[in-house]
DNA sequence: TGAATAGTGTCTTTCAGACATTATTCC
DNA sequence: GGAATAATGTCTGAAAGACACTATTCA
């Protein structure tokens, strides 16, 4: 079959794009202040065309004919953030027809975790149009563009599942970490408090984490242990092995 | 952007399928002849021309501008079984480079799950290039066309993970069944034999399934109690509520 | 020594596996 | 009554929530 233009070969199938949800955690802010816990924020991207223009928006873009799904996804995150992701995951692929005015575009959508930097690291994408925000602000997600709002509550909720079975937590962490930053991570994750002492004992049977010789010092009083996470030490799955999410309940 | 022919406009996106993943449960045969069990079986396609002339693949074709992904895979399926399905959900989209000599193709992959019919119901499509195979027959599966057999296996792993902890089991069966033949759905889904005093009390407990006041007559021995499911009756899940499909162990 | 965080021990409830037992139907 | 399947009851151990308690460091 040949087409004399783009529009017939459009009138054939739909546009393919990849977007990426991107989480990592940082302070919790309170008007303008930190509270002392941790929370998740999310890069955002400020469109400069129609639609939406001037909304916020997932970084995405289309696919390219010799790239992977996750090449393309990664490539989002690197455009937006400058950082490489510890966790990489296919979340889902987004069809309905009206998700962009005019055209018909089919989102695969990938959500990702990166370690956490200060905002004003060097390797920091420094961008007028890439802001970082709370995941759970309900004000900037709601004004998302597109269908974008749905997608990041329904990452939020996957990151929320997997975190619960699975141990994911300490790829917000550097590869040395204290039972208590862990814990962190998934009461921000989680969004409620947990118990230090059954967490603790949670973390001791199911997981991959081993204890470590070394102590943090430099608190303020005892200094707690670190650890370590002993699994695979994969950073990117690769694009065949997709032992990946799958135990939403419905 | 304008392009001067399809060969142009394919140079900057991949093509975009949608294949389906379809299961039923069938009576177990060995050497023809029926064990007694059941197990899963899928309906797969012979390919009439290259690449993989000859082999077996699964239901798939391009998805239509104005087609969502879920209609693409019901239509799959209806032109495969003739069915609707009972289940219906996106697996995965797959996106290697390599996937189908020549093209690069990505194709996002439903499963499905359809009532038990018998192989000579009427509505059952009849088309020498369609037959049915047992799920886990290794021979059969090996020999699919492109990556067919990962996702296959992926479908069913996926399949197990989700009967264990949601209610789907019973989109096997009609409206009213007994609890021996929800008993029947798990065995050959998780393909072990289960405890059916435990089985009975998990049931009872986790899942939306009641009971009715009616008995099943015409057994040889005590009528068992039928029971319905009192959940939500949906049987085709909306394209925007992904609200599926989560808990995969990695 | 006291404040603060790190870390342990124990009681209780819930739930799942193992398995013995009773119930009802048809032949 | 006996065979077959349906259905219930009970014992046990694993795991999670609640919460009291001990340990170690710094100021």
């Amino acid at each position: 079959m040949e087409f004399a233009n783009v529009s017939e070969r459009q009138a054939m199938s739909p546009e393919l794009a990849v977007s990426t949800v991107i989480f990592a955690l940082r302070d919790e802010l309170r008007d303008g202040e930190p509270t002392g816990r941790r929370t998740l924020w999310l890069p955002l991207i400020r469109r400069t065309r129609e639609p939406f223009r001037g909304q916020w928006a997932l970084p995405g873009g289309p696919l390219g004919v010799r790239q992977t799904l996750q090449d393309a996804a990664a490539g989002n995150l690197r455009a937006t953030t400058g950082l490489a992701p510890s966790h990489l995951e296919q979340l889902y692929a987004f069809g309905g027809l009206d998700r962009s005015p005019a055209h018909r575009v089919v989102s695969i959508v990938y959500w990702a975790l990166v370690r956490e930097e200060h905002p004003d690291a060097p390797q920091l994408v420094k961008d007028p149009h890439v802001a970082w925000f709370p995941a759970r602000d309900e004000a900037v997600i709601d004004a998302l563009a597109f269908d974008h709002a749905e997608i990041v509550r329904y990452a939020l909720w996957r990151l929320q599942n997997k975190v619960e079975y699975s141990s994911i937590a300490h790829r917000f962490l550097g590869p040395r970490f204290t039972l208590a930053q862990v814990q962190d991570v998934y009461e921000a994750v989680l969004d409620r408090r947990l118990d230090a002492a059954n967490f603790r004992r949670h973390l001791r049977g199911a997981s991959g984490i081993e204890a470590t010789d070394e102590y943090l010092h430099g608190g303020k009083h005892r200094p707690p242990r670190l650890y370590r996470y002993a699994g695979d030490a994969a950073v990117v799955p690769q694009e065949t092995t997709n032992t990946e999410e799958q135990r939403d309940r419905s």
